[in-house]
DNA sequence: ATTAGTGCAAACACTTTGCACGGGT
DNA sequence: ACCCGTGCAAAGTGTTTGCACTAAT
């Protein structure tokens, strides 16, 4: 579970486990949407937890920095963040932006500058067969 | 060369070739460091071509839509942008900041929720080689 | 008790907008 | 001559910052 996990890696990492990080771990636990933090923020303001924008940033960036979310790209207007570690890729409808997770990815390729691989992330914009219907 | 088959993508979608969309071609043909749209205005400022800001953002947006270039989503802070429309991945080092292209990338994935691809790019964030040294 | 985390409001950086003017076709 | 493209300045977003206060350990 996302969740546990979450906890552990803050605990690991020295983090204090605070009311407005629990929220947003219980926020993002199951969750496919990879919300941007003004969605999140928007969400738990309408579920009556009350935080500030500051904290969101800090805690999604505390997050990434445990280790415990990714933080992808994908949208040009705005970071998003998504609770599945786990190496995937990601589909965006550029007619309905929704972003879709893309499992079993296999991917090859030269390493010549690389170092160190941090994370992984393949984008792939285009048309999703929901938009393509209408 | 870059510079010609933007002009004739320009010309064939309608636009007229104005002299600042003639200096960010310019500016673009052969450039590999993926420049952002402030990059892009201040070396172009630097070198005495003078245009706004509303320029830049419109030109780079006008040379998406004529295909004569990519606009690329690696940096979270600002789009950047791309004059080579091949298929293929970018590296960001996480220490330098530079982007890296990646090429002769083979990628398989499922596509079950995908009716079109527009664009792929593959994302991968680590350490590079040169920064691994120090 | 200690120190990390929070709230607030202001500041920031990148990008977009509206409208009058100017330059490419 | 027509009308797209530009310049300008203001406004819009998403995000970051500094400092005093609060709460987790």
């Amino acid at each position: 579970m996302f969740k546990e996990k979450a906890i552990e890696a803050l605990k690991n990492a020295g983090f204090k486990l605070t009311k407005p990080r629990m929220w947003i771990v219980e926020y993002l636990d199951g969750n496919k949407n990879h919300p941007s933090a003004v969605e999140i923020y928007d969400d738990l303001r309408k579920d009556k937890k009350y935080f500030s924008f500051a904290t969101v940033y800090n805690t999604l960036d505390t997050l990434v920095k445990a280790g415990a979310i990714k933080q992808i790209t994908v949208d040009p207007t705005c970071s998003r963040f998504d609770p599945d570690i786990s190496e995937h890729g990601h589909f965006v409808c550029k007619i309905c932006n929704k972003v879709y997770d893309l499992e079993n990815i296999q991917i090859d390729f030269e390493k010549d500058y690389i170092a160190e691989i941090e994370h992984i992330d393949l984008h792939i914009k285009g048309v999703c067969k929901n938009c393509k219907k209408q």
